[in-house]
DNA sequence: TTTAGCACTCTCGGCAGGTGAGTGCTAAAG
DNA sequence: CTTTAGCACTCACCTGCCGAGAGTGCTAAA
């Protein structure tokens, strides 16, 4: 499998990047000419049919150049791509951009928006996973009377959530009794994930706070609402940027990934599988069907070492890699210093 | 122009019906066959002929049916479309929903929902426009002291929204306090729009305040943000759905509309502007060159009277006008009952 | 082992011819 | 005067064909 010598190497990589760039097959000629390889296209065109034979490349027809094939651009990915630095106006643009970020304090804003900078600097489509609500631990709870027997249950999670619920209020609490249950409740909820609210440890509350039982129950309901509601934790930016790609100017596959992008459940547990690290997926390596002519790199981002989402770039399998790479995890770690300021 | 005897007007009632089915050219035999119009094809021809010279239809190309034209469309909208009531699946689908949205009671889930439903009921592209929180009135504010210097201030307007921001609190201060300044600061902007807030208003206040300046700015400088800050309001439904137009198969046009999707500010004047009842526009009468080819039918949503958004879907000019205004019509009424109960 | 040369293959654009749907016009029928 | 049948005509679309061009694989020489 590793058996390609140095100069098939050289070949493989130079048929990589120039279709990376043009989209056409790439004939011997062109190599032979634009890269620094001395070798005559003759030679050239020995070493390409070994690496079809190889599986590193094919050919769209017989008389047409090479393209990669997905090994071709696993190999290009693990062995072969040069690491790029980020360009100047990339840099400034992300550094403005979190300026910006940083007067917000939503994680929700901030993650619809680092799709939006995603997509834009990197020209592909982004999909950005936000923070399970569930996993979040408690920062604070908060209980605001309001008129007409009516109070509104504020909940601030350290992911940044700040979620609402108006309640009914059963009966007339004065400030103190309120202020003693919600103190309690900050006392035990404080630095938990939502998730540890087992029915066990509910029992617990229940009964160390028996003489509040309805007010309590209200305010519970609210987070178990927060641990079962699956809402839509998928943003994406810049759909519009992949009928710029030649690859999907036909209708058919368009439609597919569009209905995709609709379907935020399966979004969701797509990115919920890339938790870990840098991904690089390419073609039928995605699980998803409809993305196997398709790369997703993705990258998670997190919050004192544990991981609260993904930030991912969707484009053809013919993608700039080593560009996107830079800015992805650029962006992940400009997204964990942020996070870490909420 | 009304010059229209009853039979031109059958005849182009065949036309664009066939059409809107079909999406074929629909020539003279087609409709001597198929609709109830007692005349031999080539009378119809003639009739065929003079409409086109009116410019109710065109060809085109000289040997082919003949398709409504802008006016013709125009045409059938006001004076030719019979009303079409709910079939009884949709209806169904509508109370089942609007079930389910009663459960929620923030107005960006709602509106983001509608936008869903509008999409999925009438196969097109849906656009709901949220109301302006500039425009909501007052419903309660709040100030919830928390840990280390902070606060959290609770913005609730009679529109549905729930917002929040924390700021620094600038000195301690006790129950007793904050109770006095939110208690003056309910009573003053109770039931009033944020936009009232003039200059003069805000002089006002702080002077009735004076003693508590510091925190009086912060909690003014949330109104000011809800008032300034233009957040996207418009939320889309449906996207894919235009590819199942064939008039959508050149991918050109898509670009550009799916691009147009993406610029918020364009979709939400675009919106405002149509904020008057039931608003139907073909082709060219949309301001936007992006959807010149596209029908955009909108309605207004609104609580006691006063107009606070729009939904609207949009489809190519062949689009099933009379199915999808009974459509909306019946969703911004549902909508209207829904926000009075926030 | 590398290279030059050459025949071969395949795509693509343009062109010709046939087909079919639909028209406009004319003249006859009502 | 209106309607209808008939017929020639037009145009899009499909098919097959041809030549150009790009690129290949193979062979034989360097």
């Amino acid at each position: 499998m590793a058996g390609l010598n140095e100069r098939k190497q050289k070949i493989l990589h130079a048929v990589v990047t120039d279709y990376i760039q043009t989209a056409e097959p790439v004939g011997s000629r062109t190599i032979s000419r634009h890269y620094q390889i001395d070798l005559s296209a003759a030679t050239i065109r020995n070493e390409m049919a070994d690496l079809e034979e190889l599986g590193y490349l094919t050919q769209p027809h017989t008389s047409a150049g090479r393209i990669p094939s997905q090994q071709g651009y696993r190999f290009y990915v693990d062995a072969l791509m040069d690491a790029t630095g980020l360009a100047r106006e990339e840099e400034e643009y992300l550094t403005r951009f979190f300026m910006q970020l940083e007067k917000m304090r939503e994680i929700d804003q901030i993650v619809q928006q680092t799709a939006r900078a995603l997509s834009v600097i990197t020209r592909y489509t982004s999909l950005v996973l936000a923070p399970q609500i569930k996993q979040s631990a408690f920062k604070q709870m908060r209980l605001v009377p309001m008129e007409n027997g009516k109070a509104l249950v504020v909940l601030i999670t350290d992911t940044g959530y700040i979620r609402n619920k108006v309640i009914e209020m059963p009966k007339a609490l004065n400030q103190k009794e309120i202020d003693f249950i919600v103190a309690y409740l900050n006392k035990e909820l404080s630095g938990q994930t939502i998730a540890t609210l087992t029915a066990a440890r509910l029992r617990k509350l229940r009964s160390d706070l028996y003489l509040h039982t309805d007010i309590l129950n209200s305010m519970l309901t609210m987070l178990e609402q927060c641990a079962q509601n699956p809402e839509n934790r998928v943003f994406l930016g810049g759909t519009s940027n992949i009928l710029n790609q030649p690859e999907f100017k036909d209708v058919e596959k368009l439609k597919h990934l569009l209905t995709l992008f609709e379907e935020g459940e399966r979004l969701t547990l797509l990115l919920e599988t890339s938790m870990d690290g840098l991904s690089i997926r390419i073609g039928t390596e995605n699980v998803l069907a409809e993305m196997k002519d398709c790369s997703l790199i993705t990258a998670s981002y997190s919050l004192h070492g544990r991981p609260l989402g993904t930030i991912g770039v969707l484009g053809p399998t013919r993608m700039e890699y080593a560009r996107v790479i830079t800015i992805i995890e650029e962006i992940s770690q400009r997204l964990n210093k942020l996070i870490a300021t909420l």
